[in-house]
DNA sequence: AGTATAAACCAAAACGTTTTGGTTGTCAAT
DNA sequence: ATTGACAACCAAAACGTTTTGGTTTATACT
């Protein structure tokens, strides 16, 4: 059924070299024996093993994505978003797009290692760091092309993308202490992720310079999913001194905080302000809508697989760190009404 | 760097028949034999080349997925549920999955056979089927495993997993027809989708077995968008004699319709009755709560990819068709005040 | 002693490309 | 008649596996 070099080169009476070199346009061909091979590829419906050239290549015109998600948590607007931009820019680039899934831990770096050592790859998209990254620590030491979203708390000797979580978080600081509020609760994300301890530390500093004290109590931990926003908000407003604003370190969180307010009767925007990060899509039609701080997760997911495509084609990069600054989206969760200004 | 059997044989001084054999634990090998290998490949951090392997297995334990999108439509919430749904299932079955976008059109078929013919896939998931679907013509043509999201209006003769649409929409007429309205518009889909032809047939007989007069200029075309469904509201609401009542064909244009209705002064629910389909993760959270036909993305990306790596692994597929019933989800958009009922 | 049986091993072919390092034939310049 | 240059072509090796179809050696049975 499928045809090969071997075919055209019977039909065509030529070699196979002849015929491979023809196809690929080099100049030691004949006009009129390339428009012969063409003619006769073209009758037999010719397409090439992609596995036979890429064996041969020793390039597979692939990138990966390996998607660190325990169960079926693929469906994280997150990693959505970081999927269609990612996939998008490698579609232009004329590169194909491997995705997986696979749970921090043991097998993780396994995972890695076959795709790569088997030639699966060129390279790989790192996303949602660890503050050490066994990943990142891997591929650097294997010298494998590779371009992160998120930094590490070691050395950033490597190619990423990140947003200015401490910036970030800062703004919602100053913006909840704008609105008078002195209690703020945080419902963080787990510590080991690098982004967790930017947010953690821009809330931080912001209260700080702000003069507001925390409370470390109310500084709590949280899973990233809406249930955890939903089961830390709970605890959170059944104390006996309660906050009187909730800011979290992602907007699933945030909408299962909202979830937690308004079962107890309260109204979320006047007695309770309610702060997410990240402003996916879900953000701006929530009820109320979410003020959080606006990330642009697709672009940076397209931006991302440039580098490492760049990385890949030995092109150098024009910048090797990029740090973007997020901005504050305001909408209803705080009670402000929204000012119709453009963020800065 | 990375290591081969080659190299595996000479450290052993065994032959790389051997290697390979004791890699993959066949019975003519002695079991000191093995041990040696394994310790060896281990050693040597021994992982196979992938590409030599599938080339010379003409397998690629690979299922192919492409988006059939325009431009950066990559984030539609219907193909990131697909998405999601197909890529656990495979990650599951230890298949990787390859995902490209390509919009329909000329060059659309040329992808397949390259992906199929240059042997990256063992198979298909094809979703969002057209009434006459070339891709489809072309894989069972090629006699290449697949399996579908969708029918087609010809010959039935492959797997595909669908809901109704047609109950699904009688269910929408039911209900809007219960309310008491009797103008009711539809933004249908783009004809050329079999989806589209479904839920429009299934208006028209829902409405047409309650009786209701149906006005061929208030049935009108959409594109799927929320900016499309936005505009085409625009001009069924500017009309003299505008409807009560929205319905659309997905979710995505209803959230469009309630801006355009909103913009103009009315209130979704009451002033106007709005009814998606498809139920999105974002129809719970929009404002208000979208009535929408629910039908289990995630859950029918699961199912085909199931089906296809059944397909491709030469078993019996349990079922050849599944069809879905839908559900009607009635949330605020409608006005009425949703009864604690759980779905049929 | 000769023959069958089994255990352990291996050389070579195959998968379908690309690349290397040629060869052959023609023509023009010496 | 050589020489050199050039155009057009090709055989064989290479990529790293798996499979085919053996061979060799030891052991057990007549």
């Amino acid at each position: 059924m499928s045809s090969t070099l071997k075919d055209i080169a019977q039909r065509t009476g030529k070699s196979i070299t002849t015929v491979s070199r023809a196809l690929n346009d080099y100049d030691d061909v004949s006009p009129k024996t390339k428009a012969l091979v063409h003619r006769v590829a073209e009758e037999l419906g010719y397409t090439p093993n992609l596995l036979a050239q890429r064996l041969q290549k020793h390039r597979s015109d692939t990138v990966g994505l390996i998607l660190p998600t325990f169960g079926p948590r693929f469906s994280d607007p997150f990693f959505s978003e970081i999927l269609a931009g990612v996939g998008n820019q490698a579609a232009e680039c004329g590169y194909d797009l491997l995705v997986s899934t696979q749970a921090p831990g043991e097998k993780e770096l396994e995972v890695y290692r076959q795709k790569v050592q088997g030639r699966q790859v060129d390279g790989f998209i790192v996303v949602r760091t660890r503050c050490h990254d066994l990943r990142i620590e891997y591929l650097r030491g294997a010298g494998i092309p590779f371009a992160v979203f998120g930094r590490t708390a070691g050395k950033l000797d490597f190619p990423f993308v990140d947003e200015d979580g401490v910036y970030g978080m800062r703004l919602v600081a100053e913006h909840l202490a704008g609105l008078g509020h002195r209690r703020i609760a945080f419902i963080a994300a787990p510590p080991d992720l690098m982004f967790a301890r930017h947010r953690l530390e821009g809330l931080r500093e912001g209260l700080a310079m702000l003069g507001i004290p925390l409370d470390e109590d109310l500084m709590v931990g949280g899973d990233l999913t809406q249930k955890g926003g939903y089961e830390q908000a709970g605890r959170l407003l059944d104390r006996p001194d309660p906050p009187t604003a909730i800011a979290t370190g992602n907007d699933l969180m945030a909408l299962g905080v909202m979830s937690a307010a308004q079962e107890r009767g309260l109204v979320v925007g006047s007695d309770l302000a309610v702060t997410g990060f990240d402003d996916i899509p879900l953000a701006e039609h929530s009820h109320p809508p979410l003020t959080t701080v606006r990330q642009p997760i697709y672009q940076i997911g397209r931006q991302v697989c440039r580098m490492l495509i760049q990385l890949i084609r030995g092109e150098e990069l024009e910048q090797q760190h990029v740090i973007l600054q997020p901005s504050l989206v305001v909408r209803r969760s705080c009670g402000s009404t929204p000012p119709q200004m453009s963020p800065l």
